[in-house]
DNA sequence: CATTGTTTATTGCCCC
DNA sequence: GGGGCAATAAACAATG
């Protein structure tokens, strides 16, 4: 197999399909939800193969978005400027990828016609279950500063099938993203190098990819730099309080089936649903440190609980 | 009008 | 060879 040269490399097409790097996309930011638009704007940023023939790999993308239920449109709340939805990873898609790695899927994703089972299968209630999911992770960020706290939402109970964290795994991929000091990067570095046996795996394995933290250093996913919330208004104003929850919308790719609601979490979610970004390196110092963060993860299913509770009502 | 979203069809690859 | 998955193209509707 002749190497390309160094700088062809990085033009190279990514070994991700569609359905990966919009997995990452959207799971790289705070929210876990995305428009299109910024779903684009992640690929290009990352993966400079995608930025050419924009037309083409959009179009496919777009398709693939409609096509597969692994992915559920998130409407915009009547105040959120802008157009077209916000695009989400169903909750019940997990371990959709092989050991958590974004290279290889382990079947098509497909939401159960059925409702008579525990878990938001129905996209009605997926989007319903990942706007509050989006909420709280905005209210943890607001209530610990600027970043997320080490609250594993989902950990509970969850099928922890990768403490293990494979090198092509969502959140050894898109931990570069993240801004951060350099030196948290470095420390992250090192501890995805001690967690696989891989020497310098991201930049002998991710020629294709950009760091983009070199390229642009107001990382567009920070939370800090968002411009965008899933419910349209500043973070602050949306966690003050949390007390008057927004007008659940209605999702845009309706079930027959009337709606139910879910009465328990989901009953698998998979851990790089679950991990922020941060997480994945136990020696990195936002872990060290992490200790202060008020939100534990039991604490945190108990809110979870409280909300449920509260939009079943 | 551009963007976003849906749907159908075709093709290629991989695996059993 | 057949089935499943993914990539691509294309037509078309909906929407801001």
């Amino acid at each position: 197999m002749p190497r390309p040269g160094r700088n062809t490399y990085s033009d190279q097409k990514p070994p991700y399909s569609y359905i990966s790097l919009t997995a990452m996309a959207i799971q790289s930011c705070p929210e876990k939800m995305l428009p299109l638009s910024e779903i684009y704007k992640f690929i290009m940023d990352r993966f400079p193969y995608y930025r050419e023939n924009t037309q083409r790999w959009q179009n496919s993308l777009r398709h693939n978005l409609s096509f597969n239920d692994c992915f559920i449109k998130i409407p915009r709340r009547p105040d959120q400027p802008g157009k077209g939805s916000f695009w989400a990873l169903h909750p019940n898609c997990g371990d959709m990828f092989e050991n958590g790695s974004f290279l290889r899927r382990r079947k098509r994703f497909k939401v159960l016609p059925a409702s008579d089972h525990l878990g938001p299968t129905k996209q009605s209630d997926a989007a319903h279950y990942l706007q509050q999911q989006a909420k709280l992770r905005l209210s943890a960020l607001a209530a610990t500063g600027t970043h997320l706290p080490q609250m594993s939402t989902y950990n509970l109970g969850v099928s922890q099938s990768s403490t293990f964290k494979h090198p092509f795994a969502i959140e050894n991929i898109i931990a570069r993203e993240y801004k951060v000091p350099g030196s948290l990067a470095f420390s992250t570095m090192q501890s995805m190098s001690a967690g696989y046996p891989l020497h310098n795996q991201l930049t002998t394995a991710w020629p294709h990819m950009y760091n983009s933290s070199v390229i642009d250093t107001a990382a567009p996913i920070s939370m800090t730099s968002s411009d965008y919330s899933a419910y349209g208004v500043p973070i602050k104003t949306l966690c003050h309080g949390g007390q008057s929850l927004p007008a659940i919308p209605v999702p845009i790719k309706p079930t027959p089936t009337s709606m139910t609601g879910f009465s328990a979490l989901p009953p698998h979610i998979p851990a790089f649903l679950s991990n922020s970004p941060q997480s994945l390196s136990p020696t990195s110092p936002q872990t060290a440190t992490s200790q202060s963060s008020p939100a534990t993860p039991s604490e945190t299913l108990t809110v979870i609980y409280s909300v449920f509770t509260v939009c079943q009502e």
